[in-house]
DNA sequence: CTATAAATGTCGGAG
DNA sequence: CTCCGACGTTTATAG
């Protein structure tokens, strides 16, 4: 279980370990920014992937200061320095240590997402008719010039109608959409197309940037359709 | 240094602890999206603020899996349920515990920061000039109907200029200021008003929209706009 | 490697 | 509380 610091760190197949440091230590960082942090007891951690990072007792689980790698941890007494290659530097001086151990971790399966954009992409491209009577899918990531559009539908009428789907809609989002539209519309072979902006949850001030450029907002709610996909299995 | 875990919860002045636990546990969430994690030996940290975050040995600082505060961990054997108010879950089944100590940390003193968005835009309000001779600042974060411009300036022949200013210059800086000199183009009082986009790194892409769109790029120096405030606390 | 889009983003400030 | 934009965003992915 217990493996010694910086033990094994050469041979790849066993980087599998965290290091846990309570001390009292102060942090300057000197990178994108820079930063100090006066002296208090908090706990460091540096993972086998080289990273290092300096907790408090809150703000959720992000750092108050850190070094992603790849980096390099050189220790001397009382003083870690942790170096990048673009030069940004994180400097831990150490005033008191009160814990210092390894822990060896199992290889991690890794995580299985259910529920994020591709899945709710995927159906609607099933469920076309979602954005209107008639409406049938042309394309999912119909690829334009500055990037794949989400999906391409043709109205009841033929008409061509480009979907930027999202989890949660903000102005990114629409004037992502806007991008694909204007270059869409410059190509007489495509247009007109228009755009339609889908997403589980719509913010306002998306909502009123897309509305003032003519693009239609859609609300989708994930679980019905998944449900409707349900209910085709069932069915057919 | 070692206190119980949970045991001084309830007084919000003794909540500085961290808990560390190594266990070969299996994660399921329920929430936002749906995830799983199969069992492996990771590490769990509590925070005082309620936090929960499940860590493998990479992914710099970033858990496999997390429940952010405000929320409830309910622990019973074998089993860890942490919910928050929105209905989210997180259930952690342990199948062995390796390590399991809670460390009180001291009062934080906080993070000093230095160098980001907020004080490159203070340094180029003192220094308008940088932007042209004889620039001279009407305003900072003038506001209009969808948010502040960063910088409201005036040429040497009284023409307006709106400022983004930002630290890496990426396109949705520039949709930004397009968006801000739509509306105040509209505006016969202030029309017309010319957009200069202002940052330390300016991407070739972002460039590219810029200058189609007549926005002048300005790359600024942060550290010589920092010694010009020096030189003139020095001369004056 | 660069560029782009997604993220359970997180975090802080203003209203 | 919600909305909104910055962030040392980080992370994954495509070219």
């Amino acid at each position: 279980m217990l493996v010694p610091p910086g033990g094994r760190q050469s041979d790849v197949r066993y980087r599998r370990w965290v290091r846990l440091v309570i001390a009292k230590c102060s942090v300057d960082y000197v990178g994108r920014l820079s930063a100090h942090l006066p002296p208090a007891v908090r706990l460091l951690m540096v993972k086998a992937d080289g990273s290092v990072s300096i907790h408090a007792d809150d703000r959720a689980y992000k750092p108050l200061n850190w070094m992603s790698p790849p980096c390099k941890l050189q220790e001397a007494p009382g003083v870690w320095k942790v170096v990048n290659k673009a030069g940004e530097e994180l400097r831990i001086t150490l005033e008191e240590v009160f814990q210092d151990y390894s822990y060896e971790l199992g290889v991690d399966p890794g995580l299985q997402k259910d529920g994020v954009e591709a899945h709710l992409q995927e159906l609607l491209a099933k469920h076309p008719e979602t954005f209107g009577e008639g409406f049938t899918l042309v394309r999912r990531e119909f690829m334009t010039a500055i990037g794949p559009v989400d999906l391409l539908l043709k109205d009841a009428d033929g008409g061509s109608v480009a979907v930027e789907v999202k989890r949660r809609g903000e102005i990114d989002g629409v004037e992502q959409l806007t991008r694909y539209l204007e270059l869409m519309n410059r190509d007489p072979l495509l247009a007109p197309v228009v755009g339609v902006f889908a997403a589980q949850e719509i913010k306002p001030q998306a909502r009123v940037l897309a509305t003032d450029r003519g693009i239609r907002c859609v609300v989708v709610d994930y679980d019905k359709l998944r449900g409707m996909k349900k209910d085709e299995l069932t069915l057919f």
